[in-house]
This record gives structure tokens, sequence and C-alpha cells, in this order.
DNA sequence: TTGAAAGCGCTAACAT
DNA sequence: ATGTTAGCGCTTTCAA
């Protein structure tokens, strides 16, 4: 069995009152007695049980993230760079998973009896709509990532989805390509990643003074490989001329550049490509990728900030916070370059 | 303020004993009781503390998984899958990462007070080795997964690496390729994943009569596409005849890929690829790869049931238990296939 | 500076 | 079938 405080302060021949403040580092405890306890301590192994004190405290230290799924490399960085954060706080993460965008589990999830053992989430949905806004308002602290939610109650924290996909789209514009064609439409949502992404694009096209054109709208419902890869198979089919592609995210981007290279189309010769998110494979693939690098560990920070903020008390009103972006230039939409080094971040 | 036992009873005019054995679904409770403190369960909103439940009961239902880091796609997978699994059996996970092999965060892993709210920990080591079998011995309920620490005490979860890559490598040999380079070996281990699946390179060598040649060991410390690109960039520098590669996981050969599609040499034809692990983007690489299935999903199931077993007190011999592999065969080893369809699992 | 004791919310032994 | 109560290990008034 393991040591508890009664245990040391026995051994130590102090009261447990003693044991305890010598264990949170308080004041008011002679040296000697200290020292006296310390060595007890050790003597007996006596780690603190954190059930006990969070129970005590109210508070665990531990907080929640909940994303669609770990294996989409963006979440799986994205709960890294969460982590990271977080540890500088002293505070521990605890992942859960709604499996793209299973409306019911994630209302299951914020409403699960789980959320006690957390101080607050992280809660990035993608089944659940604006119509669902009511329900994220828990009792426990919460903080809202991604598009799917806006003026619901909480803190929110996302990206310039918009301004970053306008951008995107005027990259491949300013290298001379004039039909560029875009991947990963959800025509039946208004707000959401796809919709306000898909919005910077029209946004550059007009810009642009470009006629915007229905063929070249590719709609894809999950942005994985396998879909990027499907839908631009069935694309080239439909023998659509095209010079660019914005895909919505890097994992189309990928799958489209495969699907390319099977068709004999060249990248950037024939099409450039350009996705969204930079995710570390963007560097690796061949060509490596072009793409928007959204400011995730600037997100991550952020949010865990506010999170913290609502777990301390504080009241102000909602908070809508966005991070920085950029475009990260490679192959993809540049020089042929396969003769070059692997691209380099910048 | 969140509802308590207490507050149920009172409502529904019972005593805290009763709404205990209606939330625990316990029988003794006569049907107009029951429906009644439901019904004050539901006005109230009364959600069961975990956290008091836990101290209670001594156990929490979470269970600890320690990775080196979720961003390498194997890991994430892993993490995946044993989430999966834990969810069946009404387990929660709490995932950490030890930040690609870092001893000193290992070993302070296994001993931080963490490990209090956890039932258990699955722990993949990867910076610790076989002289740190001691430390693995900790008081509460653990589960080693990989290769770095044998017979240390506790039950072992692993693969058939020598197995594995001894077909892995058979497989180049069977289709003709006779000058097979290796890529990843620590020639600095002798346990581990890469020692083992050098052994087993080394052996299938072997019985198909082939000359073992230094030249065609390539090391590597880290196993990331990045340094799967440098190093075979290296080698190719080096002028050393080679007409198959087998890489001791997917990151290094997809790094590889890379590398040698912008020196020209070509895959399959050239060069017959092979990895390790089966990681999802094997299916959409350019050429697509050929991998060893290593049976994580396996792997996470009888971790998951074995912990669970001495979660449960059942006191037999540590155990060592291995998965099934199999080699899933794409083009990167085959046909050229450039305009084939993506590859499919099998 | 240190000690005694209450109580966080729950479960279960024991009593009725 | 239901109620009373001790106690899981900790922190924290309140006293000494």
């Amino acid at each position: 069995m393991a040591a508890t405080l009664h245990d040391v302060a026995r051994e130590a021949g102090v009261s447990i009152k003693t044991v305890s403040n010598v264990v949170n580092d308080r004041r008011h405890v002679a040296a000697a007695t200290r020292s006296r306890v310390l060595e007890a301590v050790t003597r007996l192994g006596y780690r603190p049980n954190l059930t006990a004190r969070t129970l005590r405290n109210g508070r665990s230290n531990v907080i929640g993230l909940a994303v669609p799924e770990l294996t989409l490399a963006y979440f799986a960085q994205l709960a890294d760079d969460v982590m990271r954060e977080a540890e500088e706080r002293g505070l521990v993460v605890m992942i859960e998973q709604t499996r793209g965008g299973d409306r019911g589990r994630e209302i299951e999830l914020l409403q699960s009896p789980r959320r006690q053992l957390t101080d607050g989430l992280l809660f990035s949905p993608l089944g659940m709509s604006q119509d669902d806004a009511a329900l994220v308002n828990i009792d426990s602290p919460i903080v809202l990532l991604g598009e799917r939610i806006f003026d619901a109650g909480p803190d929110h924290v996302t990206m310039q989805n918009t301004e970053a996909a306008e951008a995107a789209t005027r990259h491949l514009i300013e290298r001379g390509r004039r039909r560029i064609a875009v991947l990963g439409v959800h025509p039946w949502e208004t707000l959401g990643s796809a919709a306000l992404r898909y919005e910077g694009y029209r946004r550059a096209l007009e810009v642009a003074g470009l006629p915007f054109e229905q063929e070249l709208v590719i709609d894809i419902e999950y942005w994985h490989r396998r879909n990027g890869a499907g839908a631009l198979h069935d694309f080239l089919d439909r023998g659509v001329p095209f010079d660019g592609l914005f895909a919505m995210n890097d994992e189309l981007a990928l799958g489209a550049l495969r699907a390319m290279q099977e068709r004999g189309v060249r990248v950037p010769d024939d099409v450039a490509v350009i996705g969204f998110d930079n995710i570390e494979e963007a560097q690796y693939s061949s060509p490596s990728l072009t793409s928007v690098e959204p400011g995730r560990a600037e997100i991550a920070r952020i949010a865990i900030d506010v999170l913290l903020e609502r777990i301390e008390g504080v009241t102000v009103a909602p908070r809508e916070l966005r991070s920085q972006f950029s475009i990260i230039e490679r192959e993809s939409s540049g020089t042929s370059g396969l003769w070059g080094s692997p691209g380099r971040l910048s």
C-alpha cells in the first residue's frame, strides 16, 4: 500500500498538517521539522494522492482536448502543440477523439461525466453546427477551436480562414494561373472551414477580375488523402482544363498530387498546387507542397491561456481570437525543382 | 454548484444510499423509489463526481499510454487503436509523450505522481534500454510495448520484428533483387527495433545464400522522413550499386522514395522498396509503398487485455506476447503501375 | 509553528 | 427495501 500523509506524519512524529505544509512548500515550518519530514517522505516513498487532492481542491490540473481524429496529421500536431503548452503550465492533457465529425459523439462528450475529471475543455467540433450552439454552453470552462460554431458563448480561438484562403488563391494567380480548381468544397454548409475557405477563394478571383467557373469546384465531404485522390481522378475524367489547384487541406492536396502523378499531369508545370495546414509531410512529398501555415502553435498557446483564465474564474465577455497565417512556398507552386533539396520551412 | 448525491436524496426524499443504488443500477430498489430518484436526478442535472468515486473505489478507469511522439504516424495510429479498444471496455486513455526517446523524460514519467491518476500504464519506451529494466517495475500495473526492454518483470507486448524483417527482405529477394540496402540501422544497440529488424535482414540474406555487404548498410538514428531522405541522398552520392531497399520504417521509406525521385532513380524499376509499419500514407505515396503490417491493432487489443488483468489483480508470471504480421504488397516492390488505382490493403 | 478535526462526494458495511 | 455512518487522502479553518 502506498504511504499517506498519516504514515509520514507518524514516521516523522508530527501532525499531518505539518507534513502537508512541507509537501506543498508552505512557509511557517521550522527548518528542523522540515528536514525531518522530508526524510520520512523519502524513507516511505510518499507520493501525494492526486485524486484526493483533486477532490479536496476542486481542481485537477488536467484539461481535456477533443479533436476529430488523431490520425489526421493536423490534429496530431495540434495535440502535440497543446501538450507542450500545457506542460509548461503544469497541466496534463486528456485527449478524446470524436471520430471524424460524429455529431452525436460530440454532444455526448460535452455532457459526459468525464468532464468532471478535467478543469476545462478545448473542443474542436466537426459534426456539430451553428444550430447546436446552445449545447456548447456547459458548466465547466470550455474554449472552442475551429469554425463550426461562432458566437455561442464560450471563447473561440481560430485561424483566419477566409483571409488565408484568399491569399493562397492569390498566390496561384500571381504565378500566372488563371483556371484554378478548388478541392474540398462543402456546398451544404455556410460556416465551417470549407465554407470560409471557399469564400476566400471566390474573393481572390473577384479581386483579380477572374471569372468564377462552377466546373472548377470540386466537392468533397471528408478531407482525407484518399478522397482527394479519388475526387481528382473523377475531375480529370471530366476533362475540364485547369492550371491551378487550391486544396482545402494538405491531406487532400497530397492525395491530388498522387492522382495527378498517376495520370501524367505535371506539378507545377501543368498545374500549380497549394494546400492548407502546412503539415510536416508537405515538406517531404514529391513535389514538396506549397501550403498555408495557419498558426497552429499560436492557436494552442492562446487557447490554453484563455481556458486557464476561465478556470481561474475570470469573467470577461467571450472573446474570438485569431492566429496569424503565412504562405510557405515550395515546389508544387513554383519551380519544377525535382533536383532541388527537400523543401524547408520558408 | 453541481448537484451531489445529498441534493438528489433530499429532492427525492430518500437517503443517499438509495440514490447511490439507483445511480449504480443495483437491485434492491423499489420501482416507485427508483423512478422518483431518477426524476430528481434529471431535475437537478445530477452527474456523479468521478473524482470522489475514484478516491473511494481506488480505481479511476483511466489508463495511461506513453508514446514517444504523436506526430509519428505509427504512434498516432497506435493511440487511435488503443483508444478504440479502451472505449469498448469503458476506459478512458490519458496519453503522454516522452518526446522522441528522451530517457530522462521516460524515467520521470514512470515515477510521476500522475501515475496515480491512472489505473495502469501502457508504456512504449524509446530512450530507456535494457540497462534500465529495473526502473519499469513500478508499483502500479504496467505493460511494456516495443523492443527496448525485455524480461524486465512487466508483461510485454510486441511484434515479430526479426521474423517480419526477414520476410520483408525475402520479399525483395523473391522479386529478383540481389543487392538490397537496409536503411535505419543502429549499430550501437543490440536490442531495440533496429537491431531486431537488422537481424532479420541478415538472416534472410543468409538463407538465400546472398553475401552480406557492409556498404549496403545505412545507419540512421532518428527514423523520420527527413532523415531517410537525407541519408539516401548521401548513399546515392557514394555510388554504391543496389537494386532493393529495406527501410526499417515507413517514414524512412517515404523519405527515401522522395530522395530517389529527386535523383532520377526509378522505383521499383531500378530499386524495389519495402517499408515497415504499414502506416496509412503508405497507400497514398507515389509509388505506393509495400510495407510490413505489424499487427498494431492486435497489439493494442492484447496490451489492454493484459493490463486490465493486472489491474484486476491477476497474478500469473509475466508474459511476452507477439502480434501476427503480414506483407502488404504495393507498387514500390512490384509492377510500376503509375496508372493503377491507389493501393488498397491487400 | 504545530495540532485537531471537518469535509470534499462517493461507496459499502452494517443496521433497521 | 432503505437508512446511517465510516472513511478513501487530502487541504484548511480554527485553536493552541
